[in-house]
DNA sequence: CTCCCGATAT
DNA sequence: ATATCAGGAG
């Protein structure tokens, strides 16, 4: 029943919560457009390797032009510690270039728009929405995301689109954008894909999926 | 579906 | 050695 998985799935955002009570975005950043370049750089990558990039990247890049004007080499490597940079750099370089173009160098605030950018998925773009705009006009689905989701038993699908389906109407709304930050938080410290911590897990009760205790 | 990819934990 | 990390494009 749809009505039993939403008080279940309530349950599990409310432990989540007491669990991770400063649950948010990990990645530095002091604008909407470095939290983006931030964003596209975290694709596959660990934000803490972002965090080892971005400070010197955005003392040597300061502003939106300066990315568009990046030579593409060296922007290469500038990022290149945090992997698949050859695709992220083009990314950075021509969203920069597209938001000059086409946005006169304001990120949009609305998901339609901000996917138009090249290098910036439903993913990214959600990312940016909800952290910098504080609009959710869906949840984010991560990694994290994804594989806790299906172990929750809160969606039996692997694309990442019905998950997201699944997911908005399994969770309220206001807590759309927690939601995504409380399962990553929860996704390193204890239900790690290489080796979930069912032992100390605060969902161990409620999840279909658990080694019990 | 495949490719892109370095750092890290196991 | 290998799986995994706030994915996106062709």
């Amino acid at each position: 029943m749809i009505k039993d998985k939403k008080r279940r799935t309530a349950r599990i955002v409310a432990l989540l919560k007491k669990e991770y009570p400063d649950s948010g975005c990990s990645l530095k950043f002091k604008s909407a457009h470095q939290l983006l370049v931030s964003t596209i750089l975290s694709a596959q990558t660990t934000d803490e390797a972002v965090n080892k990039v971005t400070p010197g990247l955005f003392k040597k890049y300061k502003s939106i032009e300066d990315f568009a004007a990046a030579d593409i080499s060296e922007l290469e490597k500038d990022i290149a510690t945090v992997g698949l940079f050859r695709n992220k750099a083009k990314g950075i370089k021509l969203t920069s270039v597209e938001l000059l173009h086409r946005y006169g160098g304001v990120v949009p605030d609305s998901l339609d728009e901000i996917i138009t950018l090249p290098g910036v998925g439903r993913k990214t773009g959600s990312v940016v929405l909800g952290t910098w705009f504080g609009k959710a006009e869906g949840i984010v689905v991560d990694t994290h995301v994804k594989r806790i989701s299906r172990l929750l038993g809160l969606t039996e699908h692997t694309d990442a689109d019905k998950i997201e389906q699944d997911l908005m109407k399994l969770v309220v709304k206001t807590d759309w954008i927690i939601f995504t930050h409380l399962i990553i938080d929860h996704g390193r410290a204890v239900c790690i894909a290489r080796r979930p911590r069912c032992d100390s897990c605060v969902l161990n009760r409620l999840c279909p999926s658990a080694e019990r205790i």
